[in-house]
DNA sequence: CGCATTCACTTAACATGTTAAGTATCTCCG
DNA sequence: CGGAGATACTTAACATGTTAAGTGAATGCG
């Protein structure tokens, strides 16, 4: 019962485990973080030779397949909250790749759409892209990346009814 | 050939489809990013009552299950880029959750630990945090929760060899 | 009509992601 | 021994994630 764990007699690597938890790196966030990681390695250089990042690049792959869209539809489809795509939204205009009008009947909304330049640069870049994602099918196997995906999309399910926390604790 | 696709006449669910890809919400990198921001929601609501974040977290948890740790091992544990690890040891540090030495035979290297107050914090967050990533297994399904995270260390092992992208053309 | 609410964004503030430089050490070869 | 090159971090700079607050415009109701 000593109170220093770090004792050599221990052995080579050391274990403390202070507190009791699941192995650190098995945990479904970490798997889930590392194996995106590993996709979108692939991804950025390609995206970064062309001035973009992942979510800008995220962006015009929204507009270009819905003509137009309020912001808020936008952040939904392009998965990004608000504030960032408020702040991508404004640098993509300086950049003129994309429009923004404010809509007639609601003074409210702005129509956010892709620009002819900003086309030009999708068609520069999705060729590339295309073909990194087929080499990533087909080392990993198209059949196993339908399986994954389906996965993917039933834990999702899963936790979506779950709400966004708060189980029966918690009331601020 | 108009110049201008928005032609109304178009119908009313607009398509644009101007630069062809796939189906963008199926792509494996938002499938990934949608399955882990579920999760994520689930636990953040836990760690934020204790001031702590998603980062911070993985970092103590590490550090909790290796005793004493090299920065750059370190990083590949909790899978943090040097930077963002350093600027958050800076302020682990500030607030006497860690501890750090410079080792005594490499002046480069510094060594860090998790104190004390570091293991309470952990043992205040922890049960909170098991029972939460119980209810997903159960939720989920623990059979399922297996076979996902060994497709998703699959995909990983699939892209690891294909390096850090550039496949046959950029060279800076 | 008047005004409290709600809505759709935008700003702000702080933390991390990402790449490029900078710094102090350490290694190793001549 | 001495200086070029490699190492282990740390800083810097810019972009996004995340939550809270702010702003202007619609809505609803008395």
């Amino acid at each position: 019962m000593s109170k220093k764990p770090a004792d050599p007699a221990n052995g080579g690597a050391p274990t403390a485990r202070q507190v009791p938890m699941r192995d650190f790196s098995r945990s479904l966030p970490m798997s889930l973080l590392r194996a995106r990681e590993a996709v979108m390695r692939q991804f950025r250089p390609n995206l970064r030779e062309h001035g973009l990042t992942e979510q800008q690049w995220r962006i015009l792959r929204a507009l270009a397949s819905i003509e137009a869209a309020e912001v808020t539809e936008l952040a939904r489809t392009a998965f990004l909250l608000g504030p960032s795509l408020s702040r991508i939204l404004r640098d993509l205009e300086a950049r003129n790749l994309i429009e923004r009008k404010t809509a007639k009947a609601d003074q409210r909304r702005s129509m956010v759409s892709i620009s002819k330049e900003g086309v030009k640069l999708m068609a520069s870049v999705a060729p590339n892209s295309e073909a990194i994602y087929a080499e990533i099918t087909r080392r990993f196997g198209a059949r196993k990346l339908a399986e994954l995906q389906e996965m993917l999309g039933e834990l999702e399910q899963s936790l979506a009814e779950l709400g966004a926390g708060e189980e029966a604790s918690a009331e601020e």
